[in-house]
DNA sequence: ACTAACTTGTGAAGAAATTCACAAGCCGCA
DNA sequence: TGCGGCTTGTGAATTTCTTCACAAGTTAGT
């Protein structure tokens, strides 16, 4: 297969919600271009991301939405359950062990590490904070597939090589620092100061016309 | 001034980062070749990136790791300190408000709305949560210029539409839909659910070679 | 002052992503 | 069956982004 662009899976991603609620309100078909108007982008773009896939639709009616549905699903392998382990226990990694989001979208967090000693056994959201020792050996009764890595950006490497000599094949880093890894591994880096910066430099050079 | 990618600006934020790194180290000197190495990218572009704003580096020596990190805070309009409000005291709103690392990066969060009558009040890290009706009063006060929304993806357009009138041109969303706004406004759109199926659908379709 | 070793800045080339534009196909109706 | 209205799927054109490659400039050493 083609190598598919980020940016194509990223609007499938956003198309299969917009679907997602078309289903709960029974519609049965959508165009291209309904989709587009949802995701902000032109119906040629969500014909040519669909077209790496296949052909879902009927020409002169459109896509079955819960056709679509369930072959976007199947495209980012959402039928089955993933599950996901967060490396550290701070402000952002625990957040984001609260938040239902995830697991509403078929992404379960089995387990969460930290290695201060003060806050290894205590509780957040049903699940105790484990010694980040344990991973190697947690890891065989987990079987986790993803790993959250939010540790601060001086440990960000090593935590990645624990979590890759552990089994995992992709990594969430919500540090600012790119991570060495091997080619079978997929990391997503996500950073909030990041896109804040993008804001600041949009306020700052806003034209002036 | 010709227009700037969007990825160029992050990239930007990037090498900030690994500049103050640097700073701290005591280093005066970097090449673009090490700003490349960290950032997971070639010399080029980093030199490509660099050049739309002028030139900043010293052929046969490199650059000045003081100037170019503050020259980059200046392009990034990382001088001054930006006020940001959070609309929705959820999970993710809530975490944003206790997370320190927004603070650190000059971006301070002045307050946090919801409309939901128990939640106001409450206190979330030092911050009052007040009603989302306050909102068009409120700033006159507080003079925020960032918006974070953080509320469930049915009210993220209605919550866009009072930010914008509001006066705030800038807007962090967490909501998985695009936003209709003036074209003077900067959105951008972080969803961290949309990130895992990017994972997903990585380790789904792995090359099987 | 000259040479050797570097590194920048930048047009030009190349690659990648997006948009255009239209033939092909489907539906409903007469 | 044929026609009109609509929408897909997709090569080709276009735009955007990245990489190449090298002249020009800097430093250090002799």
């Amino acid at each position: 297969m083609k190598r598919i662009a980020d940016s194509t899976i990223r609007r499938l991603s956003l198309y299969l919600r917009f679907l997602e609620e078309f289903e709960a309100r029974g519609l049965s078909t959508i165009s291209s271009d309904e989709l587009a108007a949802r995701g902000g982008t032109t119906s040629a773009q969500v014909r040519k991301d669909l077209s790496f896939f296949g052909s879902f639709g009927k020409r002169g009616l459109g896509y079955s939405v819960p056709e679509l549905s369930s072959r976007l699903r199947k495209i980012l392998g959402l039928e089955r359950e993933w599950r996901v382990i967060i490396i550290g226990a701070g402000k952002i990694g625990a957040a984001l062990a609260q938040y239902n989001g995830f697991a509403e979208r078929g992404f379960r967090i089995t387990a969460i590490y930290d290695n201060d000693p003060r806050k290894i056994g205590r509780e957040v959201d049903g699940l105790t904070i484990r010694a980040l020792e344990c991973l190697p050996t947690d890891r065989e009764s987990y079987g986790a597939e993803i790993a959250v890595i939010a540790v601060p950006a001086s440990a960000a490497q090593a935590t990645a090589d624990l979590v890759v000599d552990a089994g995992i094949r992709a990594i969430m880093s919500f540090a600012p620092r790119r991570l060495t890894v091997p080619e079978e591994v997929t990391v997503k880096m996500v950073n909030m100061a990041m896109e804040l910066e993008g804001l600041s430099f949009a306020l700052t050079n806003r034209e002036s016309a």
